[in-house]
DNA sequence: CGCTCATTCGAAAAGGTTTTCAGATTAATT
DNA sequence: AATTAATCTGAAAACCTTTTCGAATGAGCG
């Protein structure tokens, strides 16, 4: 056990005083040069490690930053806090996960929790969209820590965000659709209380307009992200009087879903129906029958984010700068909507 | 900006000392009951909170660990860090993680700048097991913090370490490719400087030779983890004499190029060949032909992982327990090699 | 020689908590 | 009533660094 050896111990060795010591390591003008290098020369040969909990302490900045997501174990979310992490490493932040499991109470205590820790910033993306109380985030604000949302957003004042173009991405995606011959084309709508659900809904509903598709709200399916709820939903719409001839899905895994009903019931993809998703999740392209997806540039989010980050840290001023950053979301078209390719 | 209040402050208003806030407030038994509740109270009223970083540098405990993993986007190491965040959490342990993109030098500096940041434990899967120099985890034993390798391991006195039975999770996949009546399993291989793909291997050999199938040479094909280098080797496979009528794959991703590139020559999965894998990753049950594979529990991995180290991190003794903890193996049999079900 | 000014460094405080040692108060015992 | 024991609290050190303020030294100049 080595033992620990502080500034003290090397002014010591040195006869001059520990602040000497200090401001020779930092690079203080105020030394002279020779001293700096004497001081530097002998840290180096005592094995003088810097104590970055002092630091902490005495600066107030721990050089964390905290990120918080529903669960880790999605790929979504795993590519965007790689993003986070390969964009800060080099600052010399590191980077504190947290989870929520899609509980309100989870998110607030991880809030109070790291704004205990001290973290110098926190990147979200919210589980908690309904709620009216804003508690902890006015917390945080208080604190005056940078806060940062990505994907799932929240109004609130202050508060920056890093997301995709939602709308662009469902009217891209149904507009494929549309022009591969669909006719009449379903949608499974996640969660409207969230943005970037209500905000795909709307880009299908507007590029359903824009060709000159009546819009059928029995054709609106609110399914939850899993297989089991694609199954069940597309089971729905072939029960119509008219059922559609594609979906365009809020979710990969519903998508897959569709797709493995309709596979069942021997309906032939896409000859006779196409199928889109949304998120470009890794299982998508292996499938034999690949699936249509809108990626949402994860990486680039989460280094975005990062980004933001860095720009508001250092901003002193009490003038917080609210940066909205919306990326382009792209469309991969694949097999199963690709009807020109067969 | 709510002004920082400390344990002075509380005193002050109590006429009474910091010691003595500091110890109600830690229910010290040395404290009168009714001065107890007076403190907490008024802290309470006051709003106090304790400042972790000032708690972190007079204890020498930051309550962080840091977890380093190749890359986080992955399902396996995003599974194992889920595991560990849930487990530690309770606990009051923050997660930090590093990845190190299998740079052997990314995986030193991660190693140092924890040790700097003084976490309490490093939860780590190595990337660099060649080299001898061991420099970097010796600096970590040094400072006497807990020290835990899962999946890939390297050997070190006094590091613990959580893995699957590789051997028996090569042995099972084969054992069931012979039971379902293969007669010459190929094998592809990963790096076999690391354990957990050599084990594999081995408990590949050990299945066939308990069933009276003698090993060939050429059946062995070293692989990268990936689609086209899977497509690659099952080539190489069928250009032999008598080439094979299965393949236990140690990556999913290779099993999906052979299966790929098996249905391209029009080569009926699972009648005239069979393919199983090894990770269990989400898109091999997702496939409309799905995969067969290994798990690897990698949450439970992660869980274990975190109780080995709190086992450890409350140890002050200097006789380190070194743990090894193996887990089992579990073979999902999917269509890839279920001919019993056809 | 005396003054100013720049340069370089030291003393001490600040950041907030825990903990050892000892002192004070009260209660119990003789 | 006096001594002892038990209980409670205070003072100060320790954790390690940065930074403000000011002091000392020496050079340059009148």
């Amino acid at each position: 056990m080595s033992e620990k050896i502080t500034i003290y111990d090397i002014a010591k060795k040195l006869n001059i005083t520990a602040a000497t010591v200090s401001r020779a390591l930092n690079n203080n003008p105020k030394i002279k040069e020779s001293t700096r290098d004497l001081v530097i020369k002998t840290a180096a040969s005592m094995n003088y490690k810097q104590n970055k909990l002092a630091l902490a302490l005495k600066s107030g900045r721990s050089n964390n930053i905290g990120v918080i997501v529903p669960r880790i174990d999605s790929n979504f979310f795993a590519s965007v806090i790689r993003g986070i992490e390969e964009e800060l490493q080099p600052h010399g932040y590191q980077v504190i996960i947290c989870q929520t499991h899609e509980s309100a109470k989870r998110e607030n205590e991880n809030l109070y929790t790291l704004i205990d820790a001290q973290v110098d910033g926190i990147i979200m993306s919210v589980t908690d969209v309904t709620t009216e109380n804003d508690a902890a985030f006015q917390y945080v604000l208080e604190k005056n820590v940078p806060l940062i949302f990505f994907d799932r957003s929240k109004h609130i004042d202050g508060v920056s965000s890093v997301t995709i173009n939602d709308f662009k991405g469902g009217y891209i995606a149904t507009q494929h659709l549309i022009n591969e011959g669909c006719k009449a084309i379903a949608h499974f709508s996640g969660d409207q209380s969230f943005d970037i659900f209500k905000n795909r809904f709307l880009g299908y509903k507007q590029a359903l307009l824009d060709h000159g598709i009546t819009f059928k709200e029995e054709y609106v399916i609110n399914t939850k992200s899993n297989v089991d709820a694609g199954k069940e939903a597309v089971s729905k719409l072939l029960e119509l009087e008219t059922p559609p001839d594609a979906i365009f899905s809020s979710s990969d895994f519903a998508a897959l879903g569709a797709i493995q009903e309709l596979k069942e019931r021997n309906i032939n993809i896409p000859k006779d129906f196409c199928v889109a998703g949304f998120s470009n999740e890794p299982f998508t392209k292996f499938m034999e029958l690949s699936i249509t997806s809108v990626d949402q540039s994860s990486l680039e989010m989460g280094k975005m984010s990062a980004k933001v980050f860095l720009e508001q840290v250092d901003k002193t001023d009490t003038i917080k700068i609210e940066k909205k950053v919306v990326l382009a979301p792209e469309l991969h078209v694949r097999k199963s909507s690709s009807r020109t390719n067969i």
